[in-house]
DNA sequence: GATGTAAATATTTAGACAGCATGTC
DNA sequence: CTAAATATTTACATC
């Protein structure tokens, strides 16, 4: 099908997409046009990854825009949101207007509504329904990206009941639900009432295959060998092999291409990094060195930890390792480098898979087990983790085709892996919604916003869900319910009244808090539960609190730590909220400790320790610090609200709390961090100048702020302005000599960086 | 006694959304 | 109820 037959989308879009090189519909957008998604038709379109599912998704949105409506394009992640944005707003010339909402991306309210095109991540969704967002009303189309997510355990039941709420908030809407393939995509369809496109079809051939010994073992039957050097691994064969020009007839047939390597822990990423970084390195020629450098160098300058300095050593060499441990500034660094060509092998996590669009040439799986603490060993990857990870070979209109590997050590698990992964049928995707974290909290949010008032029509909405169309079970949905339902109405979240013969369900102004705060209600109620009595809490005790909630992920204790731990739990026990689990209950003390882990990392960092000192001490990466800082903040604002709502004398506290860790400074700079531009270094700075607080800053000796800020005039400028000095211009100033600051940190370094390491790097957000 | 290497033993283990109020060189 | 790769310590040989 040419794109200039598709029906009901915007005159302007055949010509703007020809100029794109885009004349014809792959097969499967073009039963997608066939199934009428253009014309408004719900569709569910199980297809593969890179086969064109964002088109299938622009045409629906354009043309729900062009009949004069509103679209909401709907991800799992906040990169993927920036990803996506970046990617409609090449029709902001016809003058179709895109916008974005995540929790730290926010271009919220009235403003959104005068978008054309939404972005957002399903927990927005979720809250934007929740408190009720008007221009919800005014949606006729919902895309739904990466849809088979409604199978995770934590975050698929949010998608599903966000879906459920928009539906019937709004019969007539359009959704546009894109998954990768799928066992039961028919099965999703029928729960949306939507056509269906269920395909294998891909624009570049993927060749999946497994090596075993000294060769490659492929789907088609064929075989390649490879040339192994002395007792080399088999991924370093695998990176050489590819990075190799293929050559008949002296004629360079093919050249050589990238490899993307997925490991299964963060420590053998970075193992593995390291060592394949000595099979690329000889590989390189002299400009790609000094571009590898460069990059090395940003990486560098990005932190001063030792995950910094590991990741720049193999970058240097023409490799990278890539996890969650990264700070964001890397992440995009790697990548990018990545897509440019310049480094030749990345060893990731299943970040990579999940996250943005990254493919290379040749993709290994070298684990395809991982460790699971509940499973209490080794556990298989689900098969649709691994095609997730294999659909990343290939990139479209650079290779011709692209390659997945799998690596065995025997021939029986040669026959495995074809067995499970290679031939396997897709999984089917499985609602998780009677999960009881979950149930309690959509019971609440469900409640609170109005969707249903009695037990009998809460059923009924739930009635609504992927869930209900599953289970066969009917019984176990309304015992989950009626548990959950007696927790909330226990914890003061909701009332049971009499109305007549029916009982009705109401939020208590404390449930709408909750519920507004996006709050797990037993995070709700461990806090209150934590505060309720504390009148003057420690920072600690409040970093500890938060942490012990079931928003705060938990960091893991190892060998030796909970002997530490039990100590300062001894000699802080003063300070610390709530009841103290017995030491006799095994994994709920474990549990306690590890929250204390994660308070005296919080601590740390809000009392001006050093990232790479805490990076060391909690055996973290950067952005694990990011992470704990990032969800503490989210949570001590939502204590500070509860605080105010049960009318607790102690909101000051739990305010300074969140600023010592929100800006990462003592009590004592809370102040000046508050000024913009200001960040825990140069208030420290100040604050040694003499400058204590922010009425000082206004009206300080200019010269001794400029020595404060080591002589940086444009900076010192900023900053005074944004302190409210009446006259913040610099020319003519000098640096005060008895104001510098005495600390001998590298002033050998470039001015540039000595700059970007001044304002710490978890500062902006 | 310093140094190097192999073998035994110990340790560790993926990812990441959200409130609110205002605006980064 | 299930593992495996890497890190660390120890044992031992060599200079």
């Amino acid at each position: 099908m040419e794109v200039s037959d598709v029906p009901a989308v915007p005159e302007w879009l055949p010509g703007h997409l020809d100029a794109d090189g885009v004349e014809s519909l792959y097969p499967p957008q073009a039963a997608a046009v066939e199934a009428g998604v253009t014309e408004g038709e719900s569709l569910v379109a199980s297809i593969p990854t890179a086969s064109g599912k964002t088109l299938i998704a622009t045409l629906a949105m354009l043309s729900a825009v062009k009949r004069g409506g509103k679209a909401l394009y709907i991800v799992p992640l906040r990169a993927l949101a920036s990803e996506k944005k970046a990617e409609f707003e090449q029709f902001e010339q016809y003058g179709v207007d895109v916008g974005v909402s995540t929790g730290n991306y926010d271009s919220d309210g009235e403003w959104l509504a005068k978008k054309d095109i939404i972005v957002a991540t399903s927990e927005k969704v979720d809250s934007l329904v929740r408190n009720g967002a008007p221009w919800l009303a005014q949606l006729d189309c919902v895309v739904a990206d990466e849809v088979h997510l409604v199978d995770d355990p934590t975050r698929g039941p949010t998608l599903e009941v966000t879906l459920a709420k928009l539906r019937s908030r709004n019969p007539g809407l359009q959704i546009v639900a894109l998954s990768a393939t799928i066992g039961n995509a028919g099965e999703l369809a029928d729960w949306l009432d939507a056509e269906l496109v269920d395909s294998s079809w891909r624009p570049i051939d993927l060749r999946k295959g497994v090596h075993f010994g000294q060769a490659l073992h492929f789907d088609d039957g064929t075989q390649e060998q490879l040339s192994v050097q002395g007792n080399e691994k088999p991924t370093a064969a695998i990176v050489r092999d590819t990075l190799r020009d293929t050559v008949e007839d002296g004629e360079t047939v093919e050249e050589g291409g990238s490899t993307l390597v997925f490991v299964n822990s963060r420590r053998n990423a970075e193992a593995a990094a390291r060592r394949l970084a000595n099979v690329v390195s000889p590989e390189l020629d002299g400009d790609e060195l000094a571009a590898l450098a460069d990059v090395a160098d940003e990486i560098r300058d990005v932190s001063d930890t030792e995950t910094s300095d590991d990741l720049a050593d193999a970058v240097e060499k023409g490799a990278a390792f890539h996890h969650a441990g990264l700070s964001p500034d890397h992440r995009e660094l790697v990548e990018a480098a990545f897509r440019d060509r310049l480094v030749k092998c990345v060893c990731a996590t299943p970040t990579l898979a999940a996250g943005v669009n990254t493919p290379s040439r040749r993709v290994v799986v070298r684990d395809w087990r991982r460790y699971s603490g509940d499973a209490g060993g080794m556990q298989p990857l689900s098969v649709l983790e691994v095609h997730q990870m294999m659909g990343r070979a290939g990139r479209p209109g650079m290779d011709p085709y692209g390659e997945a590997l799998l690596l065995a050590s025997s021939h029986d698990e040669l026959d495995e892996l074809f067995e499970r992964y290679v031939w396997a049928d897709p999984d089917p995707v499985e609602s998780k919604l009677a999960a009881e974290p979950a149930m309690r909290t959509h019971l609440l949010a469900t409640v609170a916003s109005g969707f249903a008032d009695s037990r009998e029509t809460l059923l009924s909405f739930l009635d609504g869900t992927l869930y209900a169309a599953q289970t066969d079970e009917q019984g176990r949905l309304e015992r989950v319910v009626d548990d959950m339902l007696a927790y909330l109405e226990r914890n003061d979240f909701i009332e049971r009244s009499r109305d007549g013969d029916t009982e009705r369900l109401t939020a208590t102004n404390l449930g709408h808090t909750v519920s507004r705060l996006y709050l797990d209600p037993m995070s709700a109620a461990t806090i209150i539960d934590g505060i309720a009595d504390a009148d003057d809490p420690s920072a600690l005790g409040l970093y500890h609190l938060v942490s012990r909630t079931p928003d705060m992920y938990q960091l893991y204790l190892r060998s030796g730590e909970r002997e530490q731990y039990t100590q300062v739990a001894y000699d802080h026990e003063t300070e610390l909220l709530g009841t103290q689990p017995s030491e006799f209950e095994e994994s709920r003390f474990e549990d306690w400790l590890a929250a204390l882990k994660t308070a005296k990392l919080l601590d740390d960092w809000a009392s001006e320790t050093d990232e790479d000192r805490i990076t060391d001490r909690y055996g973290v990466g950067p952005g694990d610090i990011r992470g704990k800082v990032d969800t503490a903040e989210w949570l001590l604002g939502a204590a500070e609200s509860l605080a105010g709502e049960r009318g607790f004398g102690n909101v000051q506290a739990i305010r300074e709390a969140k600023k010592r860790v929100q800006y990462g400074v003592r009590q004592e700079l809370i102040d000046l961090a508050d000024v913009r531009n200001v960040g825990r270094k140069r208030a420290r700075r100040l604050y040694e100048a003499g400058i204590e607080s922010r009425d000082q800053l206004r009206n300080a000796d200019k010269s001794v702020v400029l020595a404060a800020l080591r002589g940086r005039e444009r900076t010192a400028e900023t900053v005074l302005e944004h302190a409210g000095h009446p006259n913040p211009e610099m020319t003519d100033v000098t640096p005060d000599p008895d104001a510098e600051p005495v600390v001998a940190t590298d002033t050998s370094g470039s001015s540039e960086s000595a700059e970007e390491n001044d304002q710490s790097s978890l500062g902006d957000f």
